[in-house]
DNA sequence: GAGTCGCA
DNA sequence: CATA
């Protein structure tokens, strides 16, 4: 925790009774509309104006000058008001461009300070001990394609995690989108958090998700998946006959949503589009060539 | 015997 | 096929 005796602190209620002074010699600039200023240019101080300062910094982790908490309120800032929906099957919708690019950068962010950490990306392998073609990681309940979902990570027994509030509020607000377009889509408390990251040339072979609890299932509680990156080939389909999949190109920052009837479908990965990762993006995070995948569930 | 988040 |  950040604590109220450090300069940062000290530094910003300074500005705060400089403020409110009508003597200060700083005339205009601090009198008035610097507070605005400070909200408008530094997201921290917005923080300390009005809200707890809790979760913001972590005293265990080395300063950086990289403000990668942000508080709740602000994570709405992640979302693009404007996108559009394509339903693809009942319970089964694809909202366009939803996470705009400071969400896309908070969440490579997020992922990669958890992607370095203990319990950080690895390479899975499958009941029969052949490696998966991505780099995998969660936040709350850890998923492992051998041990299912556990409350631990596998490499080091520890406990991931909670999953980013930014995550939830953002995911929810598109299960919220979504149910406006089709019946039948139940919202979610979600509790596991997926993070998967595709090089260039790895896919993943059709499969259904289907280790959450059998409540969950029966209930048809949705998946919410995020794009980030390079743009992915995603083919779907009510069985595994190759000749009767849909296709669909999921592109940074969409979220793929499905459940109700849709919860079970075989979907998986035929290739990355390489080079496809936003300009923007791609100059504002230094994110290898690749896809990155959030897929939110409530077991 | 069903099914495979893999490979070929 | 190897596995549960």
């Amino acid at each position: 925790m950040m604590k109220p005796s450090s300069s940062f602190y000290r530094s910003i209620k300074q500005i705060k009774s400089l403020s409110s002074s009508s003597s200060s010699s700083f005339g205009d600039i601090v009198h008035g509309s610097s507070l605005a200023i400070l909200r408008h240019y530094h997201p921290v101080p917005a923080a300390i104006i009005g809200v707890p300062i809790s979760d913001i910094d972590d005293d265990s982790q080395p300063f950086s000058i990289i403000n990668r908490y942000r508080i709740p309120g602000l994570w709405d800032t992640w979302r693009n008001k404007n996108t559009s929906g394509k339903i693809l099957r009942p319970g089964m919708i694809l909202l366009k461009s939803y996470v705009n690019i400071l969400g896309q950068t908070g969440i490579v962010d997020a992922c990669e300070k958890l992607g370095v950490g203990p319990g950080g990306f690895y390479v899975p392998s499958n009941r029969s001990g052949h490696k998966l073609q991505r780099h995998i990681t969660s936040f709350g309940r850890n998923w492992d394609p051998v041990t299912g979902y556990n409350n631990r990570y596998i490499s080091d027994g520890s406990e991931p995690p909670a999953i980013p509030h930014g995550f939830i509020n953002l995911i929810n607000s598109a299960i919220e989108v979504a149910q406006a377009h089709m019946d039948e889509l139940p919202s979610i408390n979600p509790d596991s958090c997926l993070v998967s990251f595709y090089s260039t040339c790895d896919r993943l072979d059709l499969h259904q998700d289907h280790d959450e609890s059998a409540d969950s299932l029966k209930k048809g509680l949705p998946v919410a998946s995020v794009s980030i990156g390079d743009a992915v080939e995603f083919w779907y389909g009510d069985t595994r006959d190759e000749n009767k999949l849909g296709k669909v190109l999921l592109e940074s920052g969409d979220i793929l949503i499905y459940g109700g009837k849709s919860r079970l479908i075989f979907h998986g990965i035929k290739r990355i589009l390489h080079g496809t990762i936003p300009p923007n993006l791609e100059k504002a995070v230094m994110i290898r060539p690749g896809h990155l995948n959030l897929s939110l569930k409530q077991f």
